[in-house]
DNA sequence: CCGAATCCTAAGCGATACTG
DNA sequence: CAGTATCGCTTAGGATTCGG
């Protein structure tokens, strides 16, 4: 065992660091997406903006190392689906695993687990849409 | 269950995002460092520079986020020895865990895992260590 | 020995407008 | 529909210097 037992670990953390990298891997852990309806997606779940610029490059950079792929139907209008990768679907697990783990951080912590608002709010927010 | 099952996920992200505390945190899941140790450590396992101003940010970040905790001896010259929380442990070992998946990928991507050289050259010097 | 204060650069991110 | 191109703001990180 080297000092070095880490490293595989960074890598995988700069893979994955992105504001929305995690994001999207654990979505495309769900089912696949096509551009635009990640686009809502994340816009939606986490009450913010991304836009489609750095969409597309956390997406380009997430393919590049092998945690997606897209598959382009050649039609007009274009459509682009994308999903994981098998080591994609790995990741995808042991970060829901994390996902605990995460939660019971925020609690001690008190923080505030959402992007820009607080959790309370996350759930008023979801109460207002079951209305 | 909700949309923001990766929000625990999200939230533990960002507390470890920060170029070094991946590497603090799985250092400090070995033993406790005193400051200036855990600096010459990070230079050293990482073969790349990490400026004190750095370290101390990211020490204080992990400390305000329940990661880990330091103790001041009130001498003179000081001494403040780092360790981890609980939870910290916890993370640590979440964290090596993630390593497997992690050299993997690096492997499937032929990706250079170390900061700055590759890894032949980090088995290389640890041979050079030994000698 | 353990930092804090200052300065600087590179990178990440977002808004907006445009294109095949 | 699925992107590019351009711009400007903000933040992270590093070098250096100073202090208790």
């Amino acid at each position: 065992m080297t000092n070095n037992f880490h490293m595989g670990t960074n890598y995988l953390l700069k893979v994955i660091t992105g504001k929305w990298k995690v994001s999207i891997i654990c979505a495309l852990g769900l089912r696949d997406y096509r551009y635009l309806e990640l686009l809502k997606y994340e816009n939606d779940v986490n009450h913010t903006k991304i836009s489609k610029k750095v969409l597309t490059e956390q997406l380009n950079q997430l393919e590049e190392d092998g945690i997606i792929t897209k598959k382009s139907y050649g039609t007009i209008p274009p459509k682009v689906v994308y999903s994981l990768t098998t080591i994609g679907q790995e990741l995808a697990k042991k970060l829901t695993n994390l996902n605990f783990l995460g939660e019971k951080l925020a609690q001690v912590n008190q923080a505030n687990i959402s992007f820009d608002i607080n959790a309370q709010q996350v759930k008023n927010l979801h109460k207002e849409e079951q209305d």
